[in-house]
DNA sequence: CCAAAAGTGTTACTTCTACACCCATGG
DNA sequence: CCATGGGTGTAGAAGTAACACTTTTGG
């Protein structure tokens, strides 16, 4: 990239590749927004809790590296997956490593079944994002990040979706945004927006609970043009 | 940052940064939004040009080699610089190489004032965002993701007048938008707008010319509350 | 006095927001 | 028939966009 050839043998400069990866856990109440941990066995903060991620490998590019590391640590394919940010401070690690680092959605019904069927994997819990315990490196701080930046985009588009299954009620999508974003949500004007929003198509099936049954919308995927960038 | 202690000693990947750098330039009708390139003298793409860049130090953060690689560009301190993308794919150069890349904001009476002084650096020019030449690797898709994300962010930030003086008119921080938007737009709402937003500060100084005296404002570094993240 | 930019005011229109109200179902 | 969530309607607030109009300067 530079008119310098290559840098200095000397240098030891590593590439990583970390996920914060969401999902929504049932809750009594409200679901709970939560992220997957992983508890350290070696030396830089032995046993402390971080996020999933591993060694940027040679014959990968960023985004086969941030999928590798979420399907090793869940087993699941993301619904979502968006790069956050590079972590690079000099002294946010004991030797020098380059973090990117990437944000992904979830949908809850896979984790579930894939939690009750293969049983968790070692070393991998589930911690609501709001009471983090305090993490390796800064993986606080990324954590942090990642949050603020799921709950702005999910304000201006329509990606909470990743969160639900296939098909699911308005009810259920406004508790996900609810849940995310922290309030409540008036549901006649949240019916508008999204109705108008051609992100969601309706289907001709219905749910059927206590009371009057409601219907399934499905994720449109095609009416993306949202705001992202040329990129994805 | 993994469980495995190291990536293994065949691995080659290096660690670069550039820079997407926008000044406007005078120009007959509307000031023409430019960024500097780098015209390459070694063998991948010798001859072409490329965006500003270079690998990053062992010893230094990923802002700081970006304020490096600007300065060594444009002999200049940006008015404002942020992470833009990391960008690492597999055959994006013969060699592997992360690009981690930043756009930034000159201020153009600086760059005015470095290039009749100081002259040019050699095999640096100006281009036209709009007219840009083939690139060297990817770095017509890097150019292009950054002109979006300028021409997003102004949208709702008020950066753009980081491509200003100290002191300026709002007909002249109007003419920086409609540069950047690349359309007209209505003076008297975009006064409002700016008035009511807490963005600027009126100072007692009036910019004489012509006609009627402007009144002279000065950005407010302040009132950064907009959309930005915890990190900056 | 005239041209042109600086700056103010007004109106129409679109989008948000709060909330009243009817509908359909299980118990 | 009633409690509850599903779904529709509507009126006021707030923000946007278009444009008429007044002010101040140089020439």
């Amino acid at each position: 990239m530079s008119p310098s050839p290559s840098p200095s043998a000397a240098d030891a400069i590593r590439v990583a590749v970390s996920a914060v990866i969401f999902s929504l856990r049932a809750h009594p109440g409200a679901d709970k927004l939560m992220i997957p941990l992983v508890r350290r066995t070696r030396d830089p903060h032995e046993g402390m809790w971080a996020l999933p991620g591993g060694w940027l490998d040679e014959t990968e590019g960023l985004d086969e590296a941030a999928a590798r590391t979420l399907a090793e640590t869940t087993a699941l394919t993301p619904s979502y997956l968006e790069q956050l940010y590079t972590f690079g401070d000099v002294d946010r690690s004991p030797t020098r490593v380059v973090s990117v680092v990437y944000w992904a959605l979830l949908r809850s019904d896979l984790v579930d079944a894939q939690r009750s069927v293969a049983g968790a994997p070692e070393n991998v819990e589930w911690f609501d994002v709001d009471a983090l315990p305090p993490l390796a490196f800064d993986h606080n701080r990324i954590a942090g990040y990642a949050l603020w930046r799921l709950r702005n985009k999910v304000g201006y588009s329509r990606i909470a979706a990743g969160l639900l299954p296939d098909e699911f009620t308005l009810t259920e999508l406004r508790a996900v945004y609810e849940s995310v974003l922290g309030r409540r949500l008036d549901p006649s004007n949240f019916r508008r927006l999204l109705e108008g929003s051609e992100a969601l198509v309706p289907t001709e099936s219905f749910r059927t609970g206590k009371h009057r049954p409601a219907r399934l919308f499905r994720y449109n995927a095609d009416a993306e043009t949202d705001k992202r960038g040329p990129l994805d």
